[in-house]
DNA sequence: GCTTAAATTGCCTATATAGGCATATGATTG
DNA sequence: CAATCATATGCCTATATAGGCAATTTAAGC
């Protein structure tokens, strides 16, 4: 009855802006909370908050030097997403033309030509 | 305040389960709501209302067919999510590797060799 | 125009945050 | 152990849904 947990899943981790901003960061190496937290000019408990939840759907890793903690990159958990969404590149790169879609709509909706039904 | 709107992108858009599945379904061709609905055994307002929202971010066009209203995919909108994931594809393909972590701390805490500091 | 079918929209509830602030926890150093 | 720096948590509020249901709109057909 309510919204998915953000924590669910690198899906609803990447939904955030923020978190995409941190991760971005991340991937020119490690950084403390409060780095983060400047560059990105947010409070220093909202990053940690952020990056909490970052690390339960492990997207980022954590070690503690001195006082610090410095995260760091784990984007494995973003391959699943990139291949999700590679899935529909046939609809961007070209490869998919209007012969397909209409063969497409055939498989699924053959008497619509039947009826000269279709848009074009 | 609160979280961010899911009607504001794409990113967003996906994070939301029931919504990938009805565009991995609307891969195979255009369809109408109630098949939709039946398909992923939800109700068909419901449907009907993740539809809109897929329809809002421009991940899905509609075109009116009789009494029916055929939704079809627009992937178009997932190719920003597929390029930003992109950007972390070296992170995980083998072309990154510790030497290169390595690499990246040094440029962001070079100090913290210096301190024989490092984790390894 | 009325009836029926197919979708959309409105309304209400429960829930999960995101943000702000204060406080607790951890680690380092003297 | 006390003092201090760096983070993480707890608590509270506002808000945006997702789901359930009823009612309204849109489109055909008779």
């Amino acid at each position: 009855m309510a919204r998915a947990a953000t924590t669910s899943d690198a899906f609803n981790a990447i939904a955030e802006p923020r978190r995409r901003d941190i991760l971005m960061l991340l991937r020119d190496g490690e950084r403390a909370v409060a780095e983060l937290a400047e560059d990105l000019e947010m409070t220093q408990p909202q990053t940690s908050k952020h990056l909490r939840v970052l690390r339960e759907v492990g997207l980022v890793q954590v070690r503690g030097a001195g006082k610090q903690r410095l995260y760091g990159l784990d984007a494995e958990g973003l391959r699943p997403v990139h291949e999700w969404t590679g899935g529909f590149e046939q609809f961007w790169n070209g490869s998919f033309d209007r012969l397909d879609a209409y063969v497409q709509r055939l498989a699924q909706y053959p008497s619509t030509t039947d009826r000269g039904d279709t848009d074009d």
